[in-house]
DNA sequence: CTAAGTGTACTAACGCATTTAATACACATC
DNA sequence: GATGTGTATTAAATGCGTTAGTACACTTAG
């Protein structure tokens, strides 16, 4: 089940969108895999349809997905799909680091809050579970 | 001189504490340092005063600047100042960062954006200084 | 074919944050 | 006293996000 912040400054559609693209990346959404119908996911959600085609509308700009009228809305089954996914979240952390880099903060600080949250075992293994599928 | 992109998504009184808290911690303003009054920043920047009056309510509630009826706002003597920016700065950078992790993305493709930003080389030097000057 | 479910499009209205505008007041400095 | 400060208040306008309701074309199941 997917939670949203509905008071959030980041908008609800914005958020869905996140949401969606990390299922992606988590590989819990595969390419061809349909999404709940417009109706359905708001009613689920407890918002307004058009905040979800709206998200769905922005994924299928970005050719995250695909839909068809009449059918429904699926993953898009693009190959790069997966590695546009991973270059907007790396560009979202550059934006952060380049932010701090104009304030004057050192590489090793930045580098040490990647460790933080990473964790600070000097191991290149990237922690998570899905490694085995390179 | 300060540049605001009045078309951004983030608010111009968010992008002026940004800005004022990045001159800081680059040291262009100094505790003590009075800032412009609020109208002729206003003028100058071509806002309006409420505008910058916000930005400095918002950086005297983070203690960031403190303000005198009368007479002006200045920086913050706080010897913390500095600290409590960078942690900002910081928290900003792990937050992107966590969102990355999130979807998967490796600790490795992490430290790579982040040298992408900051380059390469092998030495541990902060960079911060005149080092991008050479 | 019919019915139900799908994406899509459109208009209208509302809420809310942001921004502007215009005053007003108290204080400090000269 | 004049000028320049910060501060407070009210009002209006603007834009974005969201909701609501309706409508149409399409696909599929029956």
């Amino acid at each position: 089940m997917i939670r949203l912040d509905l008071q959030s400054r980041l908008p609800i559609y914005e958020q869905l969108k996140n949401k969606i693209g990390e299922l992606v990346l988590l590989g819990e959404l595969k390419p061809d895999d349909q999404l709940p119908s417009v109706r359905n996911f708001a009613r689920e959600l407890g918002i307004n349809p058009n905040t979800v085609q709206k998200a769905y509308q922005d994924l299928e700009r970005d050719k995250i997905i695909y839909s068809v009228a009449g059918r429904g809305s699926y993953i898009s089954p693009d190959i790069d799909v997966t590695k546009q996914l991973h270059e907007q979240q790396i560009q979202k952390v550059k934006s952060a680091v380049m932010q701090a880099k104009a304030c004057n903060l050192s590489k090793d600080q930045i580098i040490d809050a990647v460790y933080d949250v990473y964790g600070r075992d000097t191991s290149h293994d990237s922690g998570n579970g899905t490694y085995e599928k390179i």
